[in-house]
DNA sequence: GCAATTTGTTAATAATTTTTAACGATTCAA
DNA sequence: TTGAATCGTTAAAAATTATTAACAAATTGC
């Protein structure tokens, strides 16, 4: 927890304001802050919150942010994480899509692999394309069998249904926005 | 904060430990994990932080898990989220895509696997690549068999269904805009 | 230049946390 | 039924943190 000081100061000279102000704008000493800053101090977490807080910060902002260096940009096909288990498998680019506004995905059904009817609640939008397999589409009124090369685009609020229709497995890529659930 | 206790005491109990056991094991007192357990105490980021090592949990683990707010840019292909049971597997990519627009899952359906009609009422968008199996989808009024390299793409509005019309596996690559499940 | 702010730091005090050491309740073994 | 061990809790003491109030250094305004 020694980088704590060090990744609070820059935060802070980041956002332009001095020792007093953040304490100002927190509700903690200015005196706290640089026993902080200097590691001379070990805050409890209602201090820490408080000044955080005061920088638009959350506790899971800050500590990912210590992780940057360890982050991951790239994923080899077998990186991907799998979400589902059962017939169709998803495989995910990365593990936590908290705070991503994209979420990218490697689809594979077995066949006969059905997603069943899907309720969805969130406004977004999502899209994929078919890398193999023939998969059975319905949204809304419309049923369509995809095959390789084809690609699905819609929004979510539409009901809608995913089948392998095929006899072999079906791979996917597909898309979404923001990440859901 | 006030979570922080009951999330703790979680844990601990999913790792069966007693308060004594995590105590010895991370070199603080039982009577410091009783009272933070209990709230009654704002424990410093040391104290904190020796009782996570214990249970070997992370600082961004612990406080991403708390408001799903991890910064996480990139997922190993193990990272990624099954987030539904049954013969349709979806891998999500990130655990927790609150807050998100866009949703990527690998899905993986089992031969004979089907979503079944879906009916959404909120206005969103789907898509994906399939890249082996055989995927029946449908759309509306529309039924496709998709194949490796087809893709679906549709609002969610229309009613749809997806069905692994094969005897193998079949994956898809897919994306959605919000998030939704 | 010069006074007035503002900055960051630090000693002493006040406030809070952590530990020690006890308590009753529960479990286990014989 | 006992006795021993373990569990979680809590009051009082010990240790640590947070604040107050000062300090010198740097910056700003005139």
């Amino acid at each position: 927890m020694e980088n704590i000081g060090y990744r609070l100061k820059t935060l802070r000279g980041h956002q332009g304001l001095s020792q007093r102000k953040l304490a100002a704008l927190s509700g903690v000493s200015n005196a706290t802050i640089s026993l902080i800053e200097h590691g001379r101090t070990d805050p409890s977490m209602g201090m820490l919150k408080k000044i955080l807080d005061a920088m638009g910060v959350s506790f899971a902002e800050f500590f990912s942010a210590e992780n940057r260096s360890a982050e991951k940009f790239f994923f080899a096909a077998d990186e991907l994480s799998e979400i589902s288990k059962g017939p169709i498998s998803y495989r995910q680019v990365g593990s936590d899509l908290h705070e991503k506004s994209l979420q990218i995905l490697y689809e594979r059904y077995q066949p006969g692999a059905d997603t069943g009817q899907s309720m969805l609640s969130h406004n977004a939008e999502e899209g994929g394309i078919v890398l193999s397999g023939r998969l059975e589409v319905t949204v809304g009124e419309e049923v369509k069998t995809l095959t390789a090369g084809d690609a699905y685009l819609f929004n979510s609020r539409i009901p809608h249904r995913f089948r392998n229709a095929g006899s072999d497995d079906c791979v996917v890529v597909s898309a979404c926005t923001p990440p859901t659930f």
